[in-house]
DNA sequence: GTAGGGTTAG
């Protein structure tokens, strides 16, 4: 690439008006500054092209400004040239600017204006383009229509309009759909969460015989991975590698995120393995892909990062945290924080979300919340984390200071922010309280409370022994429950061995979740505390007849470095006699101390799994 | 002088 050519020429002798830029250029040996040689507009376009395209757009603009006359050629190439730094705003000013100087926008000054506005996310301002354009009569042509599409399939209509209806209208009205036209429709729906209807328009584009190229293969694949269609990715897989796209960077990084999400884990690592190159996005997806499943896993492979010489970015620390926070690693957790600290990455919200969650997840509640008390910048995902961290730690008070913290700054909650608000409140026996989040969410902020937030507050009423109360509430809701809510108050009735409710609510998951052991082990628990014995053993007889056993139960906690598992009735451990006969001081210590230790439940399932 | 793609958090 040239570098900058000093000294700039100049167009204006007069010395009065020489820049800063071009007096430190000057000096007593060189040419009279009254008279220099003078760029043509042609050249001083062509400098204002190389330096935008060098990543000085500022240094671009002083040439622009020097320039004695501009036409829409310099017009166009200084807006474009911010557009593709990422200057969007300035794009816009200056779009604003040439009109105000009576300079008409031409075709190529209307597609780079309108990917600007893409770029602010602006859809009025696309318009305010659009209805300029049709009034110069440039707004036909490849371009411009694929750009316009494009303005109005990524950015937003408003509350009830997802402006997919203009866009597919525009695209309907093209008079010649290129790669590009269909490419942005796909990508239109798949960003909006309909990946459904990104699959159907691609299925279309095959159909009517347009050409695949890496950029439809690529968003094709995301579009199959949101909707989480093993057999379809597996059939776009198979287009892909006909079309000689396969290992097209991010066509193959698609495909890796694409087998992750559809929970085909074997076989995205396997096509991981035989890329024959891949870059930090690949490494990303495949690391947070194998997060969702087995956080172990994606340690694991976060260490073999440095073997192909590139170093972590945000995404891979924010997966790292996920995994240190569901394992509940400190130490590990604790060295990512000070790698990310090293490297200067704070700033990034969603990585400071996940520290946030992290330390939460791993009890240092008081580093939590120094995070987020730090956090210059905070979403709703940052509340909720910090919520969640103080509910699941059983600080119910601070959760709900924290919410109304946050309703007082005037942030908009969402169902799932009232669902932890409540939840910690659950927790923390808070039942009043949660009740009034509760009643806040449906009557005050219009929230219609989905199947989880009901769960929630069954839980609440039921832990706290409101067990009726928990089922009129089931009774009155809109929609049919499903087996987490009836989990809820199966859940409950154990604890407070109702076997009335308990067996309701057992016959009501048996109907939803034949599959599910877990009810019968409860439900047989139920009767033997009710000392029921004939039922409890009838439903100890269908548990054995399913043949399969309750998963069993495992904890784990880290020392020096090392997690150690404990899974309920394992005796593998050269120390198990002595681990239990800790267990039996503590166990003790606890009925010393009046803890409320439910030990007869421990019991039942206990043999379960042996 | 102009348009489209891949990885992160509750």
């Amino acid at each position: 690439m040239t570098k900058f050519p000093f000294p700039i020429l100049l167009f204006h002798p007069n010395p009065r008006t020489i820049s800063p830029l071009r007096k430190a250029h000057y000096s007593p040996n060189k040419p009279n500054p009254a008279t220099p040689s003078v760029l043509s507009p042609v050249a001083a376009t062509n400098l204002i092209k190389s330096l935008c395209a060098q990543g000085s757009p500022a240094l671009a603009r002083r040439m622009f400004d020097e320039m004695p006359e501009r036409d829409v050629v310099a017009w166009t190439a200084m807006i474009s040239g911010y557009a593709s730094n990422g200057r969007h705003e300035d794009a816009w000013a200056t779009f604003r600017q040439m009109t105000a100087d009576g300079v008409g926008p031409n075709e190529y000054t209307v597609s780079s204006v309108l990917t600007s506005c893409k770029g602010l996310g602006w859809r009025r301002g696309g318009a305010v383009v659009h209805a300029v354009a049709v009034r110069r009569g440039v707004d036909r042509g490849t371009y411009v229509e694929n750009a316009l599409l494009d303005v109005y399939a990524s950015c937003g209509g408003g509350s009830d309009d997802d402006g997919m209806d203009e866009a597919r209208k525009a695209f309907e009205e093209m008079a010649e759909r290129t790669a590009v036209s269909w490419t942005t429709m796909v990508a239109g729906y798949t960003h909006r969460g309909d990946g459904y209807a990104g699959v159907l328009v691609f299925r279309r584009m095959v159909q009517e015989g347009a050409e695949l190229n890496p950029f439809t293969c690529s968003i094709a694949i995301r579009a199959c991975a949101s909707i989480g269609s093993l057999t379809l990715g597996k059939q776009l897989h198979v287009m892909v590698e006909k079309s000689g796209h396969g290992f097209n960077l991010p066509v193959a990084n698609s495909l890796v995120d694409m087998y992750c999400r559809c929970m085909s884990l074997a076989e995205a690592r396997r096509y991981f393995n035989e890329m024959p190159q891949r870059d930090l996005i690949t490494w990303n997806a495949m690391i947070a892909g194998l997060q969702r499943y087995n956080s172990q896993e994606a340690l694991q492979l976060f260490l073999e990062i440095g073997s192909e010489d590139l170093q972590p970015n945000c995404f891979t620390f924010t997966s790292i945290l996920s995994a240190c926070a569901d394992l509940a690693v400190l130490h590990c957790g604790q060295q990512v924080h000070g790698a990310i600290v090293r490297r200067g990455f704070t700033g990034n919200l969603q990585m400071a979300n996940a520290l946030v969650d992290m330390y939460a997840k791993c009890g240092s509640i008081a580093d939590s919340r120094e995070i987020f008390s730090e956090m210059n910048q905070k979403d709703l995902i940052s509340w909720t984390s910090m919520m969640i961290g103080y509910g699941i730690n059983g600080y119910g008070k601070e959760a709900m200071d924290l919410f109304d913290e946050m309703i007082n700054l005037g942030i908009q909650p969402d169902h799932v922010v009232f669902m932890v608000v409540i939840s910690a409140c659950s927790h923390a026996g808070l039942v009043d309280e949660g009740l009034k989040y509760f009643d806040a969410m449906r009557t005050g902020y219009d929230i219609p409370p989905n199947s989880e937030v009901y769960g929630c507050v069954i839980d609440l009423l039921g832990r706290a022994g409101r067990l009726m109360e928990a089922y009129e509430l089931i009774k009155e809701m809109t929609f049919e429950a499903d087996e987490s809510i009836w989990g809820a108050l199966l859940g409950a009735s154990r604890m407070h061995n109702n076997v009335g409710l308990g067996r309701l609510a057992a016959q009501k998951i048996m109907d939803l979740k034949p599959e599910e052991t877990k009810t019968y082990v409860l439900l047989s628990n139920i009767y033997a505390a009710g000392s029921e014995w004939g039922e409890f053993a009838e439903t100890r007889r269908l548990l054995r007849g399913m043949g399969s056993k309750k998963e069993a139960g495992m904890s784990w906690i880290e020392v020096r470095n090392k997690v150690c598992s404990f899974v309920a009735g394992d005796r593998s451990n050269p120390y198990v006699d002595l681990v239990y006969e800790i267990l039996e001081m503590l166990v003790q210590h606890m009925t010393e101390v009046e803890c409320d230790y439910n030990s007869d439940g421990l019991l039942h399932d206990l043999e379960e799994v042996t």
